[in-house]
DNA sequence: TGCACTAGATTAATCGTTAACCCTTGAACA
DNA sequence: TGTTCAAGGGTTAACGATTAATCTAGTGCA
């Protein structure tokens, strides 16, 4: 049997409170009891009931963590970051990967919000004008950040990388190698792939470069959706000389596209890839990227929840967008 | 204010265990009271708060993961897998990352104790001979389950790769694709990597190759490790044409070493790692490696958890040793 | 009529802590 | 002598559920 509060008391003949309290370093206590109690305690090889003290308190120390996909590299590094920030004020983490089901998504939040989590920090998956999921989170009064992946329509915390900015910067990155027959690996219809394809358009438009319908392919999230993409880019020429992909993992898919088809990279074609992923320099050919702040976004999310979850009052939503920076490596020099 | 039970009850004028037992769907409860609760529930969006319920059941339906490192695509993956496969069973997963440092391991178990976590799956650091952490837990009677890591002197459930096979397997490789001269880039001076570097040894003396003091370069867990191994290694002549490295982050550092120095992979020298983590067949040179069944890893562990943790009775240790597989890739194709 | 039995609910106790008050004692001070 | 005050502690009631024991009709049957 666990040792409880009771036993000590017990023990020591006075009452569960004063543990209580001595344990807390809260209220007044002599220093006689309270050596008693701390040696007693370590004697008993006392640990404190958390479940038991959330309770009463209302605060369970441990804020969840939704991610899409918990194998993605960029993902990790979030949840690391994470893990990281929260843990030196006490928190833990509870981290449900829902494999971009929306529908998981909504069933992990309210399990999080039942087993009582003082926050929450989520990359959403929800389709567009479901805000139902966030309504729920908000009546119960429960801070959350999103991350990565702004959700339109909601007042709420957000941090994330400018990705209008990333598909300007990469684009005109590949302008400036002197490609001008630039295509886009696209990722899927909703969300940040939207942004970064609109980053793409605008720096073709302002360079005067003109915009092939069939230089832009759909795709999706994974290697897969690169590959298959680029090998339904190269079918149809003219073949392009740049292409920015909507993230590494799809750039990677390229890549072994590219060289399968007997291509050389940089020169036949540069590739620019987005995220800078772990490991992303020690690939076939090193692949210049645009760095989202993986990592910050992950600590500044964690700070930002952590201080509402401390806060008194409400505070209103804050959005933190983090300027992107490009990381050139062989894929592009040349 | 968020509904307890009692709202239900109040609202209704039933008590609150039937409410109880309503929404546990247990006991007698007349159809007409059952739909009643059901649907009041509902109109007042209840969720039941499961800090109370584990306070009387005694079950949190929480499991600790205790990893070494987050970000490590091997620990990515097996945090993924022991999600996925408790999700189904209702649990849900506390992760902490202890960054290869014990001390903050032991404390963080503790925490997890505290936590009340139902059971705990760890990949321990700890130093040779202190098993008091291990002992804490199973006085409390938590099951736990070792990964990776098996831990000398311990009498508990392991689930891992046989570490002597990859070692063997990848040398004889080696020594299959003609190399004679065979170097090892060994991982800390404990734990698995000493399994590995003995699976290396037997290769070698089985056919007859000497082992050069020289070709056995110490090292760490990461990237850089590797990279700095492979430079020591490539100054001291006569110059390895073979390198089983621990493991595929020290290949991708070493890697990065035999390429800069202006030699060919494979032709100078063949390269397997161990481990066929996520994307290294991307690299440079696509890495030959050992599959260590990662993702069974997680699997097994968590199944086993979860039935030591449901058994009545002590189960007594079981240890699962999955053998790896090797794959072979561009690295040692020769 | 009386007894046993059952379905369907209720009451009381419990889980381990904390929050909010309340009580005692002795010393200081007017 | 009486009042005040602080130190050091204790009492009681939550927190929101579950479990075990108990009650209450209604029914069947001898």
């Amino acid at each position: 049997m666990r040792t409880t509060m009771m036993d000590i008391a017990r023990d020591l003949k006075v009452s569960v409170v004063t543990v209580s309290k001595v344990l807390r370093n809260q209220g007044r206590i002599s220093d006689a009891t309270r050596k008693r109690v701390l040696q007693h305690a370590k004697k008993l090889n006392y640990q404190m009931n958390w479940v038991a003290r959330s309770l009463v308190t209302r605060r369970t120390y441990t804020i969840g963590l939704l991610l899409p996909e918990f194998a993605h590299p960029f993902f990790a590094e979030i949840a690391r970051a994470v893990a990281h920030t929260v843990r030196p004020h006490g928190y833990h983490v509870m981290i449900s990967s829902f494999e971009e089901d929306p529908e998981l998504e909504t069933s992990e939040v309210d399990c999080l919000l039942a087993r009582q989590v003082d926050g929450l920090i989520i990359a959403s998956a929800q389709p567009l004008r479901c805000l139902d999921m966030f309504e729920r989170v908000q009546q119960r009064k429960i801070p959350y950040v999103l991350i990565d992946r702004p959700v339109e329509g909601l007042r709420a915390c957000f941090v994330g990388v400018d990705n209008l900015a990333i598909g300007r910067l990469a684009t005109e990155h590949l302008i400036a190698r002197g490609c001008s027959r630039i295509g886009h690996l696209r990722g899927p219809e909703m969300g940040i792939a939207v942004d970064r394809l609109e980053g793409y358009r605008c720096a073709l438009a302002r360079s005067g470069l003109r915009v092939l319908p069939s230089y832009i392919v759909a795709g999706g999230h994974g290697d897969a959706t690169g590959y298959e993409g680029m090998r339904k880019m190269l079918k149809t020429p003219p073949v392009p000389d740049g292409v920015f992909c909507y993230n590494d993992l799809v750039a990677i898919g390229a890549m072994r596209a590219i060289l399968e088809a007997g291509l050389k990279l940089p020169d036949d074609i540069a590739l620019v890839g987005a995220g800078n992923v772990q490991y992303c320099d020690v690939l076939a050919v090193p692949l210049t990227t645009v760095d989202q702040g993986t990592c910050r976004i992950g600590v500044l999310a964690a700070e930002l929840l952590i201080a509402r979850i401390s806060s008194k009052r409400p505070m209103r939503p804050k959005t933190i967008l983090i300027p992107p920076r490009l990381v050139e490596r062989e894929s592009t020099r040349r």
